[in-house]
RNA sequence: GCGCCUGUAGCUCAGCAGGAUAGAGCAACGGCCUUCUAAGCCGUAGGUCCAGGGUUCGAAUCCCUGCGGGCGUGCCA
């Protein structure tokens, strides 16, 4: 990075372009025999009235190369320049060594709080793989968050209110039983509730009893409110097993029915900004000069609606934790909600909510088509979860029979193939579950990750130890090392640039760049080589590829086992 | 109908603030374990970058039009 700023200067001298214009038009060649900076002479052409090539020709001659270039090469209309490989090794490998894992850091957020709404369930509904992507990608940027110096907090905006509660006691009261319940948990609530369903179809009158026992909950009825909480409990244990499992935490749940009583002061709000108006007996927020429909306050009947809950939401989230980012990690099936959302609180003067984004990501479905849970379409989370750690703990028990505690090493590498296969591309790809590629562990997923941080602290660990005074970077110039070092060089850029973007796949790709050419560099070169010179070098490149791995890895959200 | 997103190898995807022969993985085929974990490494094959225009010295990348797919489009969330 500093190179490149000081070959734009050098350039600029001689030129006598703008620098930082310079700067934008160098370029990485796409081969590494072509050099390690390129500046293509192509613009210049017109202005210079002369061609590419004679220009770039020119430029070798006078350019004075900086500090760390060793030479400059005509090719085409580029001008080429080759670094100089040991002192660019030794710069990067020192780094990483005294930084370990907090290579990559950094301090951008001084500490302020960033808000992350994910995961989101709904109480007394599946936990089920549509909710992975909310989850893995939300839970990535909490830590992408933190190691970039953010206070973050996550956000669990349970989905706990509303008239399917009042559906679900009258299911439970007509078809279920305590022990049937306890037994199924969740499930069971599910079969109730696709149960009602069905029989509403026939009984539309089952819909006002259920009307009737939500309004029981609103008034605090004793018996509709203690069905109401058992029915959260129940949901709340046996998700908190998938957190678990994939090793989620939030720091706050606070979901709908925390909002309850927040609206209405919002909505007055609205009033006195003159915002609202009744339209159709509803009260509307229009929005359409800016090229959207209504948004819906209040309906006809004064019932509050998802839009107001979610505007009290965010000001009450500005108002508790100051956020200098407020993030909704949501599917974009609610694209046009949070533009409403965020326009009405514009409207209302709110100039924060240019710090507020929707997160969003592409829909899960199943090769059978949409996942629903009123038709039973439904794959659980912790199904797939389990049936992958299976999977695991089958392959470590056929190729590590010695290794202890093989359960642990499922675990981590069964969960983490799951959660890498979500965050492996980017958000707004659709997702078909299919279970063959869930459960494959070939090739660019995060077991071979995984496996290859493991190698490496296997190889660490025979050698005992290596001293760091004995290594010279000048021993890993050959194309493998060097492909290690440029991958690890470029780490930190990857980061940054994944909190920017809110895409924890330019992680996930970086870790993989490393993790890939760790294990080319590991089959072409011994690095219990005889020489102690060379083998020292190669085990500091092995241990800060290790250090880079883990990092990584922990940024998505996956454990790195030092066996497996 | 309108709006947003999307279309790159058989499949899943990178690449898209324009640049040097379009890259990976999976699947297929062929090699490599008496050397540090073969969940690995190497090779072969596979592409009118949806189509057609335009801008440019140069377009998978930017603009326009069309086509295919997804999502959304006022009282669910």
């Amino acid at each position: 990075m500093e190179q490149k700023q000081a070959l734009a200067a050098a350039i600029s001298q001689k030129t006598g372009m703008n620098q930082s214009e310079i700067l934008d038009w160098i370029e990485i060649p796409p081969n590494p025999d072509l050099g390690d900076y390129a500046f293509p002479c192509f613009r210049l052409a017109k202005a210079l009235r002369k061609a590419p090539p004679v220009i770039a020709a020119e430029l070798k001659e006078s350019v004075a190369l900086p500090a760390g270039i060793c030479r400059a090469e005509v090719t085409g209309g580029y001008l080429n320049f080759f670094e100089d490989k040991s002192s660019f090794a030794e710069g990067i490998l020192n780094k990483i060594l005294s930084e370990g894992e907090k290579y990559g850091s950094g301090s951008l957020g001084g500490g302020r709080n960033v808000c992350i709404d994910y995961s989101s369930i709904n109480i007394a509904k599946p936990f089920h793989i549509g909710h992975l992507s909310s989850t893995a990608i939300g839970n990535s940027l909490y830590r992408i968050y933190g190691f970039l110096g953010y206070t973050p907090v996550g956000i669990n905006h349970l989905g706990d209110w509303g008239t399917q509660f009042g559906k679900m006691i009258v299911a439970y009261k007509m078809w279920g039983n305590q022990a049937l319940v306890e037994k199924e948990s969740v499930r069971g609530l599910v079969k109730l509730y696709v149960r009602f369903h069905d029989e509403a179809e026939t009984h539309p009158e089952l819909n006002d009893e259920a009307r009737a026992w939500f309004r029981k909950i609103e008034l605090g009825d004793p018996e509709a409110l203690a069905l109401f909480n058992w029915f959260k409990e129940i949901t709340m244990k046996e998700v908190f097993n998938v957190y678990d499992l994939l090793g989620v935490k939030f720091d706050s749940y606070a979901g709908e029915s925390f909002y309850e009583d927040k609206m209405a002061p919002v909505v007055e709000k609205m009033r006195e900004k003159g915002i609202l108006k009744e339209d159709q007996g509803a009260q509307i927020v229009d929005l359409s000069e800016y090229d959207m429909p209504p948004c819906i306050i209040l309906r006809s009947d004064g019932a509050t609606l998802y839009a107001t809950r979610d505007v009290a939401t965010a000001i009450y989230r500005k108002n508790t934790y100051d956020f200098a980012k407020s993030l909704y990690v949501v599917a974009y099936q609610q694209n046009l909600h949070f533009r409403q959302l965020f326009k009405v609180l514009e409207l209302m003067g709110y100039d924060w909510v240019k710090d507020c984004e929707h997160v969003n990501f592409g829909m899960v479905s199943m090769e059978e088509g949409t996942l629903s849970t009123r038709h039973g379409n439904v794959v659980y989370l912790e199904d797939v979860l389990k049936a992958a750690m299976e999977k695991t703990l089958e392959i470590i028990k056929e190729k590590s029979p010695d290794l202890e505690n093989k359960e642990d090493a499922a675990k981590a590498v069964g969960v983490g193939a799951v959660i890498w296969g979500v965050l492996y591309n980017s958000r707004i790809k659709d997702i078909t579950f299919s279970w063959s590629k869930a459960l494959n562990f070939d090739g660019e997923t995060g077991p071979y990750v995984q496996y290859t941080h493991a190698r490496c602290c296997s190889v660490l660990k025979k050698a005992g130890g290596y001293d760091r005074s004995l290594v010279d970077a000048s021993l890993l110039t050959d194309a493998a090392s060097m492909a290690v070092i440029k991958a690890m060089g470029g780490f930190p850029e990857a980061v940054r640039a994944a909190a920017e973007k809110n895409e924890p796949y330019l992680v996930a790709r970086a870790v993989m760049d490393v993790a890939s050419t760790t294990n080319k560099f590991y089959y072409d070169n011994r690095i219990m080589d005889d020489d102690p010179a060379v083998r020292s070098a190669r085990l500091a490149l092995t241990d800060a590829a290790r250090t880079v791995i883990k990092t990584g890895l922990y940024l998505l959200g996956l454990q790195a086992p030092e066996r497996m």
